[in-house]
DNA sequence: TCTTAAATTTAGACAAGGCTAAAAATAAAA
DNA sequence: TTTTATTTTTAGCCTTGTCTAAATTTAAGA
């Protein structure tokens, strides 16, 4: 069993892990828990005595399967709760991360497992990020950035990168949630702005924006 | 804001006040709470500092109306959530303490308020108990114990005093639960058992039993 | 009322997590 | 290859909540 500061710890390490390959680094780690790296140092010695991760001195730490594992069940636990605030009690997909944040942290495997049901075994959370199964696996998703995409191509929104309230709030007003239908109508190569088809509305959208819309074409 | 070790002191105290008037005392507390009597005067000291309780050295404490209040909203959690449990993800009604335990310290007024919409603001927890209101109000219910009633009298039964596990499950076995009638065939009073129809069945119960079941007669 | 027993509080210590300041190791620049 | 800058770690201290052992107060019995 793990407290809620080594959930967090661990969770953490997970997403650095996926997002720049190799050992995460102790800076990298406070940042983003906003902590000191004093304290991250502490932390991961004691994360590593429990075998969770592999930590070098002055090299960084890694996760091992047990701690991916771990780390892997905390999120899906955020998601599950996630997709229940939203589908269930109405929240808006801005207004959810925070509540998640302290729903992750129950320990019951039954609650989960009961819950997922109840829910319809849902695969993504609303967001569009992949909720893993028990045993921590996530399914590889094929998506793309918007910004990937050139002018006349087209796909459907399936998730977002960066979740802050404001980009969602941006998008809401913009009718883009999971599920719409976006095109390209035109695209600038100097800047990376696009001209996008949304239902009957056409309008710009900077380079910032579609490079944090994930997209699926087929 | 208060703490999850400060949130349990304040609703072990709510709940010892509600069962014998007076000012509680230190080891009542230690005892309800699994700890020692030195931690309990430790924390008491801490919450009078924070105007939750009023604490005469020796003499034992009591709640002021913010620690009436405070506690209550956490049992308010505490029993929407196994309402939640119960209704929505079909646990049985001697699985959800320790869940709803945890639960109960997620903060945040907007989830507690959905919730409440989405069981259908629920009067009672799946053992009888009643929800209190947002302000800490709990309604006056006029219940009586199985084990006041006499031969002849009947009732439905509307809760349960103690609620372990083992007693719920002996009411599970017997189809006792929240709604069932109840008679009275006969009474015995030189140990208070008694013999009980339920649905097609007659059979005896101890005095124990019967002092444990809420019965609202009319 | 005096004495013993029970309840309560104080004092001092500890583990978890975090912080600051200083030391050590690594990386970057001259 | 030195020197400087950055990153990381160590050492020592703090807070929360808990504990044990000892001291103190209240209650009970003779």
């Amino acid at each position: 069993m793990f407290s809620l500061a080594e959930e967090n710890y661990l969770k953490a390490i997970y997403h650095l892990e996926s997002k720049h390959k190799g050992a995460v680094s102790t800076n990298a780690i406070a940042e983003v828990m906003d902590t000191k790296p004093s304290s991250v140092t502490d932390m991961v010695q004691k994360l590593a005595d429990k075998k969770v991760l592999s930590y070098v001195k002055y090299k960084g730490t890694s996760l091992t399967d047990k701690g991916r594992k771990t780390a892997a069940n905390v999120i899906r636990k955020h998601r599950l709760w996630e997709v229940f605030l939203v589908d269930k009690l109405k929240f808006h997909w801005d207004e959810v991360h925070d509540i998640a944040e302290q729903l992750e942290h129950v320990h019951s495997e039954e609650l989960i497992a009961r819950l997922d049901k109840f829910l319809g075994f849902p695969d993504f959370d609303p967001h569009g990020d992949p909720i893993p199964d028990k045993n921590g696996n996530v399914k590889p998703t094929e998506k793309k950035l918007l910004s990937e995409l050139n002018k006349k191509q087209h796909g459907v929104c399936v998730g977002v990168k960066e979740s802050n309230s404001d980009f969602l709030q941006y998008l809401d007003k913009k009718n883009i949630t999971i599920g719409t239908k976006i095109s390209v109508l035109g695209k600038e190569f100097f800047d990376g702005s696009m001209v996008i088809q949304v239902g009957r509305d056409q309008f710009f959208i900077s380079k910032k924006i579609a490079e944090n819309l994930y997209i699926q074409t087929n």
